[in-house]
DNA sequence: CTGAAAGCGCTTACAG
DNA sequence: CTGAAAGCGCTTACAG
């Protein structure tokens, strides 16, 4: 008997209690497999909802129940791998309890991302999850910070241990392979478009560990060597720095990209210049190229863990979503492990190294 | 007087009309610019508005209106290059016209798809954006394919151009360098796990427009030539495929690659076996990989115009649910043009052509 | 031009 | 265990 009055309007929980024979409040007790509800009722009431394909309306329900399920995310650029993998990881584990993800493009740009966040607030997310551009404001719900760090140190973040990754680049550069003029081409330190330059960078960190650890190293600086590209760390960006160290009177004889996607800049103009890698000069990447080891030469760079990173955020929002006390360390970092190829000097003649048989 | 009962609560409509000294109705009327309403409640509403920053509730409005301006977008795996750039400009697009968007992995799993359509139902998507796996089904709202075709002539979608593009590669290949043994190793021509080998997806038509291209160009294609992949397009897949090509007695001088990803594999086998490419066995990609030109060697393949079919598949979309007529043709070709580089034998000795200077 | 009232589709105290 | 009723925060006919 399901016998709906109009055919096109979607069945509420009115038809399905009129369907069952109970009132509204036990049909949604019923659906809700409430304990205040027979065993039989209840079965009479999900028979009628799946006759009549019933959806419960989710928009209703959360507005009545003060909470959406959905989780904003807010990121740079999803185009880039490494968003577009951390964000597949959040999204899994999100969606594995019950959440769906709502995902918002700044374009890198700190306006962009207030009004996302704005967006958000009005679709009333229950959590946030965010790779800010410096454009970050509260909204008044939970929020874990990926890649950079927290604005406010009573926050949650992962990041990637920054600091431990380029050390690892610098001295296998220097202690390996000899060099001592190591210059680095880098995203910049500040955030976004339009943000002054915020501490809590990954371009900041990366940045600042690279005079560390060079400093270490007992190296020289000269302050040329160091270059960093406007918020876009695009391919053209660092095509230009790199034209300009080649330039110099005493060009580097290494250099460490701060970003994957500059290392194929960097490429590009030492190709255009007619220098070889390593031969000339050596390359090393902080976040793992796609098909590092198809490039030519074979790039030596910093495993990737994009997906870990999405993974844990999720997990600590989760946490967070769930009521539990954020954990005393606010700041998860995911650890950084050097995957050496041949654009640094090692593997044989032929550039490969044995594992990457 | 700002005079908030409890400041821990967000503001609502009621708080606003309270604060500017008019009824619910007129502060609703006047925040939506209505014309029925005086320019100055107008203004004074706003200002009551701003002074509370309040945010009104889509969820609520929503809920009344009968549309969430919530677009759901379904994808096989945001982390794969053409989705993750698709998205990002289909997300432009519709962003910018005050849509936002749910985005759903299904990870190629037809099972995963038809939830996935279930939760986007439930919360009242007015359209749909799907690159299917095989799990579509009908939730009563517009939709737009996108990178496969529909499962209904009626419907709209926007792919490439996968037999003018497949055509490009095996001509090329066959009348430039004289080729006569060319394989293919593709992504399936069934849609996703779990399902049929359903005849609308971009799988199914790259290997039929192999076979007639093969055939055009008046070569021999022996069945062992033709090699797809599990639904998940693997590296270790295609490597797995082209093992096999090398291991015939009359193996293959040419292959080509369905998928970007494939053509990794495909080279990790070729250098493992070490078989020189082009020299021994020349290689051409449908998508053209990341940093193509910097591969070793660089690759033939076809320009990637994922941005495009992503925006077209929006604006698409946001005609049907303006409610605009489909167009007269319901499926969208994106055109497919061949960049030809050293993996088909083109360029100079050191594998560079002109273009990529 | 403004206001009182109904209603979108749920959930959940409050009675029984 | 079940039902009648209030209410989440808006929008929009319906009167004036």
């Amino acid at each position: 008997m399901a016998v709906r009055r109009d055919p096109t309007r979607r069945p509420t929980l009115v038809d399905v209690a009129a369907e069952a024979g109970v009132s509204l409040a036990t049909a949604s007790r019923a659906l809700g497999d409430s304990t205040l509800v027979t065993e039989q009722t209840r079965r009479r009431v999900h028979d009628a909802a799946a006759r009549l394909s019933f959806e419960p309306n989710r928009l209703a329900r959360s507005l009545r129940r003060g909470a959406t399920m959905a989780v904003g995310l807010v990121v740079p650029d999803i185009a880039a791998a490494f968003y577009a993998a951390a964000l597949r990881a959040a999204q899994g584990v999100l969606q594995e309890a019950g959440y769906h993800v709502l995902v918002v493009n700044t374009e890198r740009a700190a306006v962009r991302e207030r009004e996302a966040l704005g967006t958000l607030r009005a679709h009333r997310v229950d959590g946030l999850l965010v790779a800010t551009s410096g454009g970050y404001e509260d909204i008044g719900v939970p929020v874990v910070f990926f890649d950079n760090l927290p604005p406010d140190p009573g926050q949650c973040a992962v990041a990637m241990d920054n600091e431990r990754g380029v050390a690892l680049l610098v001295e296998h550069l220097a202690a390996v392979h000899g060099h001592r003029r190591i210059a680095y081409v880098g995203p910049p330190a500040a955030l976004g478009e339009g943000t002054p330059g915020l501490a809590h960078g990954a371009g900041h960190e990366r940045l600042e560990a690279f005079r560390a650890a060079v400093g270490r190293a007992g190296l020289v600086l000269p302050p040329e060597y160091v270059a960093t590209t406007g918020v876009e760390p695009s391919e053209t960006a660092a095509r230009a720095r790199t034209d300009a160290l080649l330039a110099l009177a005493q060009p580097p004889t290494a250099i460490v990209a701060g970003v994957d996607r500059l290392t194929a800049g960097i490429l590009r103009s030492l190709r255009a210049h007619g220098r070889r890698v390593p031969g000339d000069v050596a390359v090393v990447s902080f976040d793992e190229p796609v098909y590092a080891d198809l490039l030519d030469p074979p790039i030596t760079a910093l495993e990737r863990h994009d997906g870990e990173l999405g993974r844990r955020a999720a997990e600590l929002l989760l946490g967070l979503l769930r009521g539990d006390e954020p954990p005393e360390a606010r700041v998860v970092r995911v650890r950084a492990d050097l995957r050496a190829r041949a654009s640094c000097g090692c593997g044989d003649a032929a550039g490969r190294t044995p594992a990457d048989s």
